[in-house]
DNA sequence: ATTATGAGACTAATACTATTAGTTTGTCAA
DNA sequence: TTGACAAACTAATAGTATTAGTCTCATAAT
């Protein structure tokens, strides 16, 4: 046939789309193709297999979750920064079920290209636990325990497992988790500088 | 052909093994049926589907993680008790990657079956929560809180989202993140009770 | 001992997935 | 006008799960 003005953009224009709709981190092929009508084999002229279109959709949602969390946070700095994350992580992670949970089924270890693809996640994090006056190491720990508290609460709820309370008690629930990072940030702090941090909360 | 002494029994050892073996949390019916040395549909006279053999496996890997759970804790009080069982769910989950990423993959809102299932996974936590001195309510936030961690920290290492540091650094940010929830739980109770609680750490 | 019944194996076929090979066609440029 | 490439197509392969229908062996009843 010839030119219907397919490209690579336009398919995963689609697939995200798709996966925004259903909230499933994937799409057949025959789906896509489907909603794009073609038939299936045809998308292999603009696509190399399922794992680079995966790749594609998986820059996309980065980008999109790393600006969200840029721009939620900028200006602010410290426990109001740390708060202004962890809502503005959640609420993409609710909001787009789907590329959260591509983002957080793509890359394993072996995987040295999602790895990288995927540093851009540690930017906003890394410089607001910097801005506390951390060492590198220091920074480096606290970001790896404030995203397995983000992660593992929404992945925790997205599984079910949190079972017996409605929705306003997942909401307290969050908001004890966060406190609870920054706390036993403070209190890490403390250890390290000697310092109570003047940011602290003191409810 | 008929009597083998082939049991439904005898296909989720199997499957278990396959799964602890390739650290996967699913194997193909037919690789399965391979490693049994019959064909593929022969396995549905003894099995419905692959749902119905998943959820075999998952109340199998419940029961050891539970387990395993249990007898990492028992005898042991709070902080103790806290620090005991991270570690056996650590352990566990690196041990057993197969059936920890199982039991992380199976339930889903709606699986009202899967999710009963699971429920004995809250009972140890809870235990050692309650022992607190918490309300009921608050050891329902708290060991929400407490399995995030443990879960958001095992799901982003599993998938290489840690970056940079080695072994030895996993280990301290293990520390950084187990402290950070007993000083989180522990400003959290004084909060609510006003009393400085007198196990906490004071490094 | 013979036979009948049923459990449990089998083969064959269907319906999904992804993917490759090879063919056709439409459009644009020489 | 024609030639060539891009991009569609059809056909086919291979790996999943699953169902239908057949066959056979071991055991239980005559």
């Amino acid at each position: 046939m010839g030119a219907k003005g397919l490209t690579k953009e336009i398919i995963v224009a689609e697939a995200v789309s798709c996966i925004e709709n259903t909230g499933q981190p994937t799409v057949s092929l025959h789906e896509l193709a489907r909603r794009l009508g073609i038939k299936t084999p045809s998308l292999y002229n603009h696509i190399k297999n399922t794992k680079e279109l995966q790749y594609e959709i998986f820059q996309y949602a980065i980008a999109q979750f790393v600006a969200n969390q840029r721009d939620a946070t900028e200006g602010k700095q410290k426990d109001e920064a740390v708060r202004a994350f962890a809502h503005a992580y959640y609420t993409f992670a609710t909001e787009h079920r789907g590329l959260y949970r591509l983002i957080m089924s793509i890359p394993s270890e072996e995987d040295e290209r999602a790895k990288e693809m995927a540093l851009p996640l540690l930017d906003t994090v890394v410089a607001i636990l910097a801005d506390y006056g951390l060492s590198e190491e220091s920074v480096a720990h606290w970001q790896r325990v404030f995203r397995a508290i983000l992660h593992g609460f929404i992945s925790q709820e997205d599984l079910g497992y949190f079972y017996y309370y409605d929705a306003v008690d997942l909401k307290k629930s969050r908001a004890i988790a966060v406190d609870c990072f920054l706390d036993g940030l403070h209190a890490g702090i403390q250890r390290e500088t000697g310092i109570k941090h003047e940011n602290q909360a003191d409810v």
